[in-house]
DNA sequence: TTAAGTAATAGTAACCGTTACTATTATTAT
DNA sequence: ATAATAATAGTAACGGTTACTATTACTTAA
């Protein structure tokens, strides 16, 4: 990542101008606005260097696509099953626990993924909701796992 | 998952008697033994809904295929970034975080996913010696990473 | 300031893990 | 036994990502 080029800033810029998680494919529209005939290719290869160079940070979410953070101070996510959404969450994880690891098994941790995986609370009302139908009207609504 | 099928049977123990975190590859491999004609297909689908039913547990590790855990016991998981293996670790997560994060963000939190990425310790004597080499010998070594 | 050297790119093909499809086989309840 | 239908083998398709290749555009130094 020596010489600049148009391409990779405007996909920086992108992704630091949001406060949501973007995947790959929304970067890419976002970017096509500003250069129409960007390749995906470029995208991919741009979003490896930036993570690559601490830039940006690449989250994995289980079971889909890879997606960005242009926040790359210390913090963590929760992930919402149900809407997909993914929070931040700026709570310290116990720093003990990598020293208590190491004594006990020699492994020595360098980084620390942890996700949380719930409901957000506007899910939860949503989940509330549903239950009243459900007790009030014997109606069952399915599909909305 | 209703009726009985030799397959399903088959892929359950294969993994049940190991105690390493296989992929479906490995997974195939080994039950092709018994089953030499048995479908990848087959493979994924009893895969999953052995991980459904609970018999099993799916892992998901950062930026690599699907691995499998016939240990459905709390525990996580040390992964090596250098040689991939995965350990467990029987360390218990601090409970007070889930009350403090629904407090604090009204999330509830359902599932904890603990990943700790470092290195196990053999490799990390590997890159003892490696240190070693490259200051007496000035051998530079590339391409370990 | 131009020319040479070479990153970076656009466009496309290939890849790989996984899922979907379909005709056939095997299990279960009657 | 027979009917109903899960489950299977084999194969095709799919989606996300990477690899390839000819071309373009930075950068350095003459």
């Amino acid at each position: 990542m020596s010489r600049k080029s148009i391409q990779r800033d405007a996909i920086l810029q992108v992704i630091k101008n949001t406060t949501s998680h973007p995947g790959v494919d929304w970067i890419y529209d976002e970017v096509r606005k500003e250069i129409p005939n960007i390749s995906l290719g470029t995208v991919y290869r741009n979003l490896r260097l930036l993570a690559q160079a601490g830039e940006i940070r690449e989250l994995d979410i289980p079971g889909s696509a890879k997606r960005f953070d242009g926040d790359t101070s210390n913090h963590r996510h929760l992930i919402c099953e149900k809407c997909g959404r993914i929070f931040d969450l700026y709570e310290a994880v116990d720093p003990k626990i990598e020293a208590r690891i190491f004594q006990k098994t020699g492994f020595k941790v360098k980084r620390q993924y942890l996700k949380l995986i719930g409901l957000c609370s506007d899910c939860q009302k949503q989940e509330e909701q549903l239950k009243t139908y459900i007790y009030d009207n014997s109606l069952i609504k399915g599909g909305e796992k």
